[in-house]
DNA sequence: ATATTTGCAAACCTTTTGCAATCTG
DNA sequence: CAGATTGCAAAAGGTTTGCAAATAT
């Protein structure tokens, strides 16, 4: 639902959105559809090397896509950098999630409770084109049963 | 109020809390306690170069401080790590900003307004000592106004 | 006086770029 | 085939650490 499509057709997405279809490329595109939350380019990196894929086409391409509004940038809480395929839900972005600072599990919170809060703060303040960005961070249930063992970041 | 206080003694501050009063740590204080806004490590140094503080005892005694969970560090939108004193509001970290896109102004929401969607959402899933990070970003109203010249980043 | 803290410089690690070779349409 | 794209390797940025000298208590 968050997917480009279940199973996508790579190379047709990227064409389709007048991209050379190399096999990087496919591969990186794979990887971002298959997840549902945010990575690093390392995260992408790791699975597209098998393909043959550098490094720093990873990069390159990446801020090709972001530059066509196709994948949108994240400031993760932990102070990475992440990439996320756009959903095509609107010109609005969403970006919730809820993120165990225990164990790091990441879930994504489909409701969109923040639209209220960004409509009457920013519009009171006459601001345009708003996006927003919210991470909620907590101890998870399973972290809280078990053994106390401070694992900081 | 968001403020250590208005115009704080740094060092006593500093005493208060174990720690030694050197004179680059009492620049650094007093550079935080004057924010209202988060600060990158740099933003810091270049205020506190001049009394003679290096940018490693900056980047050291922050660590020291959000250790001591003085200070919080902050992933700001832009991809930059920030960080700002501890406001002494409780347990609950507020970190509420609207963000010009265009002109990179930071103003902060002083509303509590995340504090219901915190509750139900993180609480609904069982989640424990909850924290947030809430960036809405826009085009404020003088952008709006002047002429459009996109400056990316 | 003594343990702590600092400045300096080097080590790291991630991000970014140049360029010749390779690939896509 | 021609231009776009890639891999490699080096450059650039920001973060982190070691160590001898300086400092606070």
């Amino acid at each position: 639902m968050g997917k480009v499509s279940p199973g996508i057709d790579a190379a047709a997405w990227l064409r389709g959105h007048g991209l050379r279809a190399t096999h990087g490329r496919i591969a990186i595109v794979r990887r971002l559809d298959a997840s549902r939350v945010p990575l690093t380019l390392a995260d992408i990196h790791a699975k597209v090397r098998a393909a043959g894929c550098d490094f720093a086409t990873v990069f390159r391409f990446i801020s090709i896509l972001e530059e066509k509004d196709l994948v949108e940038r994240v400031a993760w809480i932990d102070g990475t950098t992440r990439h996320e395929i756009r959903a095509r839900n609107g010109p609005h972005h969403h970006h919730h999630y809820l993120i165990c600072r225990t164990c790091q599990k990441v879930e994504p919170i489909d409701q969109c409770v923040v639209e209220q809060v960004e409509n009457q703060i920013a519009k009171e303040r006459g601001y345009a084109a708003l996006s927003h960005s919210l991470q909620l961070s907590g101890v998870c249930p399973e972290c809280q049963a078990k053994p106390k063992m401070k694992g900081k970041k």
